[in-house]
DNA sequence: TTAATTTTTTGACTGTGGTCACAGAATTAT
DNA sequence: ATAATTCTGTGACCACAGTCAAAAAATTAA
């Protein structure tokens, strides 16, 4: 269940941010004193599409997956994010209500920050705008690419991609090539790139039979031909 | 061609932008001093993917389209922006590349800032930031909702949904229903939504038999059944 | 105006990938 | 341990929409 918890240990929640390095400590006590703290279990969800947004979500622990569902029912997930990154309201002027889905795709501990305290925040300290300018603008690029892919792409080239990314955000070099311990399940894969189910596990098998990639259990894949997988987006 | 033009007449460009709204007639002369001028004609690109980004780019006059070109050459389309609105490097700490293309799909009058320039406008004028991250929040809600439409729904879907939004931006109601003048080709409409061009031809065909559109030459539509249209999306 | 070019529509064909159904693996509970 | 549940892989089927080709319509040029 969602339950208010104690000060997280050593306050780190701010800390870890990036959009909060460079303060002094000072501010940084300061910042740390407005925040809210929250924990939720795997699979809670931390809140919903048209709910009231007036918070600002910094993850301190854990993962959350930021998803839209459609009228048929299928999920459709828009970013996951990890420690250290935020979500939620980004429109600090006036509050509106959430377009997306939040659920915690592992025990998550978060701290929380409304809008009008994060809003006076960025007004004393307007560098921390830019921060945050920073992170959406790359968020907005990771976006434009996966429309690109979506809408451009077949379900083979839009698996690689994934791929890709996966290689880049959790792949390990060894000595048979990148090993990627995925953080997901097939489902998650199909929700991420559109491909239903069935297809993505069959566009594995395709891609592992021309040797470009290993599939060790469901949790493992070995990228062994990089170029090639590239050349398929 | 590309040419630096004379100054805006009234130096009209920063005033009918929303982020520069609600600033003293000082600072704003102070911003219009630090503007440069472009115009370009229809058809002309403005930069390219990859090309050095380290500049904002404010629309006085005219459209502009951000789009990407996938391997196979099909352009896919992100944004289509009109006057009053801005585009280009959001990242105003570090400069790097710009990961699209823009192009003016009319004759444009642009205005232009550096980084540098917006950068220490926002440092000083904080609230700036905030305005600039608010527009920016939207756009993402834009990408994401375009994701969403491009991964789970059929082409007859997409086709809804792109005038659902053409109508809710150019759309005037009449007695017959909801009349909007396209402001693009059936090319246009395909490398937004990732239809095929002869496929959009016929999904209006059949929304036109069905009764809940009319398509009036290839420049206008009317909606008739609003509801029925919604129901699609 | 007619001619030339571009854009849009229509037709025929085909392949990809979605869906359904079920079997096999893997994980979790008892 | 066995049972129960969840997750993943495979086969069969077929509809949607992409592609190619060509006609029709609209726009532009002469």
């Amino acid at each position: 269940m969602k339950k208010e918890c104690e000060r997280c240990t050593d306050n780190l929640c701010a800390k870890k941010v990036g959009i909060f390095s460079n303060i002094t400590n000072d501010e940084l006590v300061d910042i740390i004193s407005m925040t809210g703290h929250m924990e939720y279990d795997k699979d809670e969800n931390i809140f919903l599409e048209g709910d009231k947004s007036d918070t600002l979500y910094i993850i301190n622990e854990g993962k959350i997956k930021l998803f839209k569902i459609t009228k048929s029912g299928k999920e459709q997930i828009l970013h996951i994010l990890s420690e250290g990154e935020f979500f939620g309201e980004l429109n600090l002027i006036k509050a509106g209500k959430y377009h997306f889905h939040a659920r915690a795709v592992t025990p998550v501990r978060l701290c929380t920050l409304t809008n009008e305290d994060m809003k006076n925040i960025v007004l004393k300290r307007p560098e921390i705008g830019l921060k945050v300018l920073e992170v959406v603008g790359e968020r907005l690029s990771k976006l434009e690419t996966m429309v690109q892919t979506l809408a451009t792409n077949d379900a083979e080239a839009r698996l690689a991609s994934l791929l890709i990314q996966l290689s880049e955000e959790n792949g390990k070099r060894t000595s048979q090539g990148i090993e990627i311990r995925v953080p997901m399940s097939r489902e998650d894969m199909s929700n991420l790139t559109g491909v239903a189910r069935e297809t993505i596990s069959r566009k594995l098998k395709k891609l592992e039979d021309q040797g470009i990639i290993k599939v060790i259990g469901s949790r493992k894949i070995v990228i062994i031909d990089e170029e090639e997988l590239h050349d398929y987006v």
